[in-house]
DNA sequence: GTTACTTTCGGAACACGTTCCGAAATGTTT
DNA sequence: AAACATTTCGGAACGTGTTCCGAAAGTAAC
């Protein structure tokens, strides 16, 4: 956009890109746990409301870290069939999420739709197009996406929660809860019990989504 | 549990179940998001403090009124092959969760692990026992509930994001961001642009979750 | 009755996200 | 120069979840 409109009024002392390259700062140099707004804001000499004349809010802010990740990642070659490309392109978003640390915080922000930022959007893209070119018509061609992204982002989550469940004390809790069931109420669960919590922990993402898509396309 | 242990100390003020029993009352009479611990704790006519000596943390509250609403829902006569039964007990949960108008806000405090308390357990159990009938093994029966949980939480979440979406102002943003997309770079999304918002606000949860438990069983 | 012990209670304080609203800094007009 | 319009800045304050730690209230032993 080269519009260079009349610019009236006080300049300002700080761009989004400043906070989003000092919030990245902020987490590199303290973790992410230690992010918040006025450490950010000190981060960049400013005052903490400021912060609130760039960013909508705290969710706002981490979005634009998200996308700012996303823009890091890049899409690998595909595959020709629409099957491949979805495999190929949600596997690609699943891996860049997963190797975001604090992936799990954010997806859980605000709900599934504002969370797909500018970049991200390409990987998006590639999933709506393919199934799009398998056939689908308009809504169930996003219906695939939504499939998909609930159980990347679900598996994600799930991987994120099970350890965070190992590091506190609360997993024998859990285990043991698992272990009380009754098994004539819950005959399946009581057959299962504890390695409930080990299949939690174990990364079957690649062929939970191949199954996925075949189902969705099939 | 008889066990009548030594009861030695200062007797508790309030227990757990009172503790609900407030909430309820609390989100009834003013509303969800009136819920603080505050004002809970001023309802039962005790220190804020005291309430952690009863709960966790305000999670583990939510989880506890999550797991009261599933107490009351009923599970309905089901059929015998294991795929209808799925697909009815599914729908069953899909709808115990989207009744409650706070699910989404709950569903995210954390993942997915912890969130399945006592009462919710019926539901999980009967889809993951049908799945060990339709002869998948263990790790794979758990497997499928996790895909059919996540397709569950993520069409609520979506609905309830859209909705907020609609309620805030910045679904005109979010539209125009789609129109505004680059139509060489993304033409799946391009060729969709608003109409994802519209799709994502209707409910079509039954269908999605029949092609996927047909995917999942298949 | 006194002491010791165990458990629950809750006031005070902390850091957080957020909002109100007046001050400050610029471009434009007179 | 001076007045105005417009935009950004940020101190103070509110309500939140949470933790520290000492006070309170009971039971058991002496």
């Amino acid at each position: 956009m080269p519009e260079t409109a009349p610019r009236i009024g006080r300049p300002p002392v700080t761009s989004r890109a400043q906070i989003v390259a000092a919030a990245r700062t902020l987490i590199d140099r303290d973790g992410w746990e230690r992010l918040t707004l006025r450490r950010l804001a000190a981060e960049l000499g400013i005052g903490t409301t400021t912060l609130y004349h760039h960013v909508r809010d705290r969710e706002a802010l981490l979005l634009l870290l998200l996308d700012d990740h996303f823009a890091q990642v890049e899409l690998p070659a595909l595959p020709d069939d629409p099957e491949g490309r979805i495999v190929a392109a949600s596997a690609a978003m699943h891996d860049a999420l997963a190797s975001w640390p604090w992936a799990a915080e954010v997806l859980t922000a605000d709900g599934f739709i504002a969370l797909v930022g500018d970049h991200a959007l390409t990987f998006v893209d590639t999933i709506v197009a393919a199934a799009l070119d398998a056939g689908r018509s308009h809504e169930p061609a996003v219906a695939v996406f939504r499939s998909i992204w609930y159980y990347t982002v679900g598996e994600i989550l799930v991987r994120a929660s099970s350890a965070r469940v190992r590091a506190d004390g609360w997993r024998p809790d859990f285990e043991a809860h698992l272990a009380r069931l009754d098994p004539a109420r819950t005959p399946g669960l009581a057959t299962i019990g504890g390695r409930w919590v080990e299949y939690a922990a174990r990364d079957t993402y690649p062929e939970g989504l191949r199954a996925l898509v075949r189902g969705l396309l099939g």
